[in-house]
DNA sequence: ACAAAGGTTTAGTTTTGCCTAAAACTATTT
DNA sequence: AAATAGTTTTAGGCAAAACTAAACCTTTGT
């Protein structure tokens, strides 16, 4: 097993996030590792020596199959270990996302194999997000935005995208959490505000940019 | 709170089992941290340059109270991840030193002392060795090799040396771990070879080179 | 079609951390 | 006291990975 540096990993993650196996634009991937044009520039050049992405200059760039393949197995570090914090240590999961952005550059496929068996083989992180399985199989991305249900649904929420700090706060202090359940009331059609009410009977709103974060099934 | 390079926490760590706060040869340090010479020169004026360390050219390198204390918090996240590996993820005592080489440049003290908190605050490692507490204080080292007891002396084993896998494989043989209790009958004069009998009544002899990494206290 | 705008690459610099080779220092031995 | 052996430091390179500034494509608008 080859060894990567932190740097190249954090690239090839990027490179998945933003195109699974299709192209990229240097600028997007350098916006996304937080880095200037010139530097993903050189990165992904090294990445190409090493097999791990295609380069066609000034059109883009994309994953080899190798490459996706080391994604989906670091994708799978990072959600383990963010189950492991969440599940085990107590975090609260608007805490977790930097502390597995360290945990998932520790190399050992041993480890990470024991750390799944420990964890129960989740197949779902604390956010609701499918964990790559060892093969590098994905289990189904659940749910859908809350926008994409009809006025009067029953939803469950399955799962939350990422969206900083404050959304968490404002999602615990609407006591919204994986599982929690719901009936759709109202879709606003000025600004797609949605309301809720929750199993208690509490009734709130949910402006536009919290609920495209907030992804539901129909029960 | 400053973050330090791997690099860094790496030639703190050598510094500190070299020497505690005590000067240690430039020489020493390199070959402890897999380096040659120079960059070992080179590693302790950068530490020197950040408070951590005291140099004295062509004299020696000796770590200050700070670079003490942040040696300690490293060997507390080493020996609490050994722990967590052992305990929690069933690895072998032999193999979690590398492992734990990585975890411990995790960087978050709330981690940490989460982590302690999961494991049931430990003070002791899978091999024996104390875990310095979060305050810096260190639990005491127990037991003494097995050469210092008299004949006849009833023992428990607290701790082993981290002397490589083919001792750790040895003593997995003899059935030889932390806690175990045996019965010291003979120190050999010749070649200060030991017998020991188990409580199961199995008689077996220890080389000096295998006893004298064993410790342990008498009953 | 051409020029401006915008994004991308090249060129050159910086920092960290390692290396080898050479110079400098310390210590020992005669 | 001087030579020599051994250790340490300096000097000079190299690679990874970031940056700025400048040059270079592509695209787009008129």
């Amino acid at each position: 097993m080859k060894t990567h540096s932190e740097s190249e990993e954090n690239y090839i993650k990027a490179l998945y996030h933003l195109g699974g196996g299709n192209a990229v634009s240097n600028g997007d991937l350098a916006h996304r590792v937080g880095a200037k044009g010139p530097s993903a520039t050189q990165a992904v050049k090294r990445l190409a020596t090493k097999g791990l992405a295609e380069v066609i200059p000034y059109k883009g760039v994309k994953l080899t199959a190798e490459g996706v393949s080391l994604a989906k197995h670091i994708l799978r570090k990072h959600r383990l270990w963010e189950t492991f914090l969440v599940d085990k240590l107590g975090f609260g999961w608007e805490e977790v996302h930097p502390l597995a952005e360290q945990l998932e550059h520790v190399q050992s496929r041993e480890l990470v194999e024991k750390l799944a068996i420990f964890l129960g083989s989740p197949i779902h992180d604390p956010h609701g997000d499918p964990i790559p399985r060892a093969d590098g199989g994905l289990p189904p991305t659940m749910g859908q935005p809350l926008q994409q249900f009809s006025e009067g649904s029953q939803l469950r929420i399955v799962r939350v995208e990422d969206a900083g700090t404050d959304f968490f706060n404002q999602l615990d202090q609407l006591n919204i959490s994986l599982g929690k359940e719901f009936t759709l009331l109202t879709i606003s059609s000025f600004d797609s505000s949605i309301q809720l009410k929750a199993r208690g009977g509490t009734i709130f709103w949910l402006s536009h940019s919290m609920s495209s974060n907030i992804y539901a099934i129909s029960l």
